[in-house]
DNA sequence: ATAGGGTTAG
């Protein structure tokens, strides 16, 4: 009876105000029933002031609520817990630090005793305003703990990437008693900095049982993921019964992170077949298996689904990239100017774009548009600038934006960006000024920075520097197949056939396999692999035939097979013939083939394209008034009309 | 009642 009477006097007092009718509902719910803790109020009547409070926080009025709360602070009394969280919710959404210090001090005020579960609210009210000292503070000063004040904290240190302190708490509340729930085992999984401790968690996690929550297995599958260990995060995936969107999207993005983009694919369809709509972020894990591997016509499809996300920034990024990357520049620039957000991600996506499709004075200028639009440059930005001078020949430039970096960017050169220069300089024929760049610089050289030089020192034939570096190399990284293969190269093009013979003998040795050469082309949504050395391919018997008779009608143009390319000491045809069937030329009659003459014939390699093959690329492309587009591990390949955008210079 | 998960550029 009593409750009633309370009601009826809620809602008195709110309908003076008259409050909108929903609010009647808000008032009627039970909480404004629990008025309790009254202190000893004097003349006036404590029950409307708290009726007053209560009805402010829920109608989120921050001002007269915390007017409210200093009458109350002044009369000596109290609302209940329910009522406070809600206004510390308020203070939460309107950021308002100072108001929720000033409940927090109520709350403490004249030995009023707050319940552990407003103290956990107020908690995470300091750790939401990135006040982690205040909250570590009550924290220490709070008479009790429960397990959701544990798992607060623990989230917090995750959250600040404070991994040791987030793993600490969770040893300290096992000490204490309190046993961790799904919460705090998806919260500490954040912060689990290494396999050893993800094994240890993961163990007691299957203990509890606590594996079978949908929090957890994505946290676990993401971390697995994290270490390259994608066995395991598919028997995470596996093991239980059912997966919502965001472990899907886990078990994708975990793969197509891990640039298995065929399994991520995978996958992806199997997720739609189970009957999940696909959201921005499996879209963009499966934009990113589609820029791993060059599929330009699903990552068109996938383009149509993200347009019912439009202006999704993260996701765009994703499609602008993936155009990039199978080389269309038409799309992405079309992406790029349509899109209302740009970051810094966007402009360093799309110079480096342009860098690797052979359009460096494009990137650099887009990079001077980046500058006045006010986004910062970065790291990677300035690699991508870089990047672009090394693949022009832009000594001057490249020399320019690496000595004012720091000044005009407010970036240190790093390891990288000194590897771009040795590039740059190296490529420019400078090969003396990039062996002193590389002792000059303050990092210890590493197998990456080696592998640049040599590269220089292939397209200019310094044999001597070459093997230098080669060594260097594979004292670094002894199961470098590519560089055996170069090593060997070398020698066999200045016909050291016992230095040839003794680099492979060591490649044997010490068990290294040369990776064959592979390319794929995607043709009515089948991708096509055509591997050196396997003639598994339905259709081989009709692509070598017309590989020769084209051969045959391109040398009548003058080509003359490049045997500086092939690898075995072999002799006249012999040679021609190992090169006859790299792999791209498989790719690209098979291409002409199948796809009609307007379409440009897109390859994907695994290993960089040989000169052979492209000057026979540029050739077939004027002959047959085709566009080859060609992408290596490094950069693109735009064949048309007899030229490259590469202007031969790779 | 209060605490937890997935997505973009080298």
């Amino acid at each position: 009876m009593k409750s009633i009477s309370r009601l009826k006097k809620c809602v008195g007092a709110a309908s003076m105000d008259s409050p909108p009718p929903l609010l009647l509902l808000h008032l009627l719910r039970p909480y404004s029933l629990n008025v309790i803790e009254l202190g000893n109020g004097p003349e006036r009547d404590p029950s409307t002031l708290i009726n007053d409070f209560t009805r402010f926080c829920y109608q989120r009025d921050l001002p007269r609520a915390m007017t409210a709360l200093h009458s109350m602070q002044n009369h000596k009394i109290w609302a209940d817990s329910i009522t406070y969280s809600e206004l510390i919710k308020c203070c939460l959404a309107r950021g308002a630090i100072e108001q929720g210090k000033v409940v927090h001090k109520h709350i403490f005020s004249d030995g009023y005793q707050p319940k552990t579960f407003l103290l956990n609210v107020l908690l995470n009210m300091y750790v939401k305003f990135n006040l982690l000292n205040e909250a570590q503070m009550l924290f220490v000063q709070m008479p009790q703990r429960n397990f959701v004040s544990w798992t607060t904290m623990i989230a917090a240190f995750s959250d600040a990437d404070l991994n040791d302190k987030a793993l600490e708490f969770l040893i300290l509340m096992l000490r204490e008693g309190a046993r961790p729930n799904m919460f705090t085992y998806s919260s500490v999984l954040r912060a689990c900095a290494g396999l050893p401790n993800l094994r240890q968690l993961h163990c007691g996690i299957i203990r509890t049982g606590l594996d079978s929550d949908v929090f957890v297995r994505s946290a676990l599958i993401d971390n697995y993921s994290k270490w390259g260990e994608l066995q395991n995060a598919l028997c995470v995936f596996n093991e239980m019964v059912t997966a919502d969107l965001v472990v899907w999207n886990s078990i994708i993005g975990g793969f197509a992170q891990n640039s298995d983009g065929d399994e991520a694919l995978n996958l992806f369809i199997r997720m739609k077949r189970a009957g999940f709509l696909a959201d921005q972020s499996t879209l963009t894990s499966a934009l990113r298996a589609c820029t791993g591997l060059a599929l330009l016509e699903l990552g068109r499809q996938l383009h149509v689904h993200v347009l019912k996300f439009h202006q999704d920034l993260i996701l765009n990024n994703a499609l602008l990239d993936m155009y990039c990357k199978c080389g269309s520049l038409e799309d992405a620039n079309s992406v790029f100017s349509r899109m209302v957000d740009k970051d810094v991600i966007s402009w360093s996506t799309m110079i480096i774009g342009m860098a690797q499709n052979g359009f460096s004075q494009q990137a650099l200028k887009l990079f001077e548009a980046m500058k006045v639009s006010g986004t910062r440059p970065n790291y990677i930005t300035v690699l991508g600038v870089l990047f672009a001078c090394s693949h022009a020949g832009l000594v001057d430039n490249g020399q320019y934006y690496f000595r004012s970096m720091k000044k005009l960017f407010g970036i240190d050169p790093g390891r990288e960006h000194y590897g771009c220069m040795v590039d740059l300089l190296g490529r420019a024929g400078k090969l003396d000024e990039a062996v002193q760049l590389i002792h000059e610089m303050e990092y210890e050289p590493d197998a990456v920075t080696w592998r640049t030089l040599l590269g220089a020192c292939r397209v200019h034939r310094n044999m001597d520097l070459a093997v230098y570096a080669a060594k260097q190399i594979l004292k670094l990284d002894p199961s470098d197949a590519g560089t055996y293969i170069l090593l060997s190269n070398i020698y066999a093009n200045s016909q050291r056939w016992e230095d040839v013979a003794e680099v492979r003998r060591t490649m044997r040795g010490r068990r290294v396999k040369k990776e064959p050469g592979c390319s794929w082309i995607e043709v009515n949504k089948q991708i096509h692999a055509f591997i050196l050395g396997d003639y598994s391919h339905p259709q081989i018997d009709e692509i070598s035939r017309e590989l020769n008779q084209l051969i045959w009608r391109l040398k009548e143009m003058g080509y003359v097979p490049d045997t500086n390319f092939v690898l075995q000491d072999l002799e006249g045809e012999q040679k021609e013939d190992s090169l006859l069937y790299h792999s791209e030329k498989l790719a690209i009659v098979f291409g002409m083939m199948n796809l009609s003459l307007e379409k440009t014939i897109r390859i994907r390699k695994n290993l960089r394209i040989c000169g052979d093959c492209h000057v026979f690329a540029k050739l077939l492309a004027k002959m047959e008034c085709r566009s080859i587009v060609i992408r290596d591990p490094i950069r693109y390949h735009h064949f048309r009309d007899g030229v490259c955008s590469c202007g031969d210079y790779w």
